[in-house]
RNA sequence: GGGCCGCUAGCUCAGUCGGCAGAGCACCGCCCUUUUAAGGCGGGUGUGCCGGGUUCGAACCCCGGGCGGCUCACCA
């Protein structure tokens, strides 16, 4: 960064000059009794009198992000992690030191000691006895009134934003608090946490295009790994019978409001289970979840209002297009299908089967509507390579999507265990790439030999966290929720 | 990748018909010991995203490129 102007040079001044005078510009460990919002807190009902009889001492840091100077006295708000403070730096108190207030800046990192008052407005403000400089900053932050309004800015220097816009702050420690109720709810439930191979010879456990990478030593390419799947149903024929895995899963795609190419995903697996129990618990996963950060299972997102009591709907794929209006002969025949969807204007062309076809036409003719919660259950076959067949109608599975607000937040299933089958199902895919199909699945021979040794019936989940988030955090877009997310480079 | 929109001071933004680059905040100097977007007086600090072109003259018009936003396609 070479943008060196006038007002950075200003500030080297000051930081030279603070030198000259014995002060180290980036001080030491300081030594805090409270963080701003127990101050409040805890004196926030205090009255100037009783202040003044019962004196309480405080030592606070942050950053100064105001500051209002007279001749001989200054006011400045600092911020910590958890809120504002103002704090009054007077001269007749703090004599030669006073000098030092002179050469601070807004955006330097202060530490204060002082005695609690209330201002002639009753504000609450910490009296300052002595202080330290600890962080001098060199680069002025946005004005105070608009803030950091320019999204590429507030993307590219995150650290910015989240100085300027608490809001921001807000939203990531919110995606914090869900994260670690997700985790606790399926400790709860008696799952163990487990961490899966990011680097994957053979990606798999998705349709999707992985990026790919080199190991020099090993002297074989590598690839991020699109899904933890087939790792966390090996771990299930190894006996555990609940896993789960909360991690990034890399996706070669392109980059919108609902896509980074690197996202966190939960995926879990209950061994003697199938999809039923499933949905069961992904309400009450969802239901708890809710309650747990927003207190209410009625959630606003954009201009939808969405409720969460459960029970929520379920509906087969099938019943769902019919309900759209597709006529059931449709839904049975490649042919009327695809012609049915040329007619109203669907692109069809890389749909190969029935399936493709169908699930085409449902996210044109029945997503849209979907504000859910709902989940949609039993998807074609060969949608599903990795998913068991329903009992009574084998060109189906045993899945569900979750849709929330038209968005798919959760994708499950009851697991596939019979080798044989994987094993067809993965020729299948492997015929479809080499037709050209770049996201079809790879043949993991290893993942059939772990499944011959024996796969207990099992159900699993994937809910995309980020997505989430910007449901519980009414986030328009995936770059709010992610705190470095993927831009191209400033140069 | 396609379409539309944007890019001017540290930040937020104006800028008329192509005619000396502006405002508020921030900043600098002076004054000011209870301020809250403190106040008063004075000061404009600029690679106009980059590169070409048209023109006597371009922030403005044209061409090419960059980055970002939205959207479509693809996906989760």
């Amino acid at each position: 960064m070479e943008d060196i102007n006038e007002l950075i040079e200003q500030r080297i001044r000051k930081l030279e000059d603070l030198r000259e005078m014995g002060i180290n510009p980036y001080g030491e460990p300081y030594d805090i009794t409270h963080h701003a919002s127990e101050i409040h807190s805890l004196f926030g009902e205090k009255d100037a009198e009783s202040l003044e009889k019962d004196p309480v001492e405080v030592s606070v840091a942050g950053r100064m992000i105001a500051l209002r100077s007279f001749g001989k006295a200054a006011f400045s708000h600092l911020q910590d992690e958890t809120g504002k403070i103002q704090v009054y730096f007077r001269k007749d108190i703090l004599k030669e030191a006073y000098g030092i207030v002179k050469k601070l800046d807004i955006g330097d990192i202060v530490g204060v000691k002082g005695e609690l008052f209330r201002t002639r407005t009753g504000e609450l403000t910490v009296m300052v006895r002595e202080f330290k400089l600890l962080t001098k900053s060199l680069r002025p932050l946005p004005e105070k009134w608009h803030g950091l309004k320019d999204v590429e800015l507030r993307y590219r220097q995150r650290y910015v934003d989240l100085i300027v816009n608490p809001q921001v702050r807000e939203t990531f420690a919110k995606r914090s608090a869900i994260i670690k109720f997700i985790r606790d709810f399926l400790e709860r439930e008696g799952f163990i946490e487990v961490e899966t191979p990011m680097m994957h010879q053979i990606p798999g456990g998705a349709a999707a295009r992985p990026f790919k990478t080199h190991h020099n030593a090993l002297g074989i390419d590598l690839y991020l790994r699109i899904a933890p799947e087939l790792y966390l149903k090996r771990l299930l024929v190894g006996g555990y019978e609940r896993v789960f895995e909360i991690n990034k899963n890399f996706r070669n795609e392109g980059i919108s409001t609902r896509h980074n190419p690197e996202f966190t995903m939960l995926e879990f697996y209950v061994a003697y289970r199938d999809y039923r129990f499933l949905m069961d618990f992904t309400e009450r996963l969802f239901t708890e979840l809710l309650k747990e950060i927003t207190g209410s299972l009625r959630l606003k997102y954009g201009d939808l209002e969405i409720d969460f009591s459960p029970p929520w709907e379920r509906i087969s794929m099938f019943d769902a297009l019919m309900n759209a209006g597709v006529p059931e002969e449709v839904l049975r025949d490649y042919e009327k299908a695809r012609d049915w969807a040329r007619g109203k204007g669907i692109d069809v062309s890389g749909a190969v089967t029935l399936g493709k076809l169908l699930d085409e036409i449902f996210k044109e003719k029945v997503e849209p509507s979907l504000v859910g919660p709902v989940f949609i259950t039993d998807y074609p076959v060969e949608l599903s390579p990795l998913a068991k067949r329903k009992k009574d109608d084998p060109d189906f599975v045993e899945r569900f999507e979750l849709f929330i607000a038209s968005r798919e937040i959760a994708n499950a299933f009851t697991e596939l265990n019979d080798p044989q089958d994987q094993r067809e199902r993965f020729l299948k895919q492997v015929e479809a790439k080499e037709k050209g199909d770049e996201e079809a699945h790879w043949m993991d021979a290893d993942f059939i030999r772990a499944l011959e040794y024996g796969m207990p019936p099992a159900a699993g989940e994937g809910i995309g966290i980020d997505r989430l988030v910007m449901l519980l955090t009414n986030s328009p877009s995936i770059r709010d929720v992610i705190l470095f997310p993927q831009l191209k480079p400033e140069k």
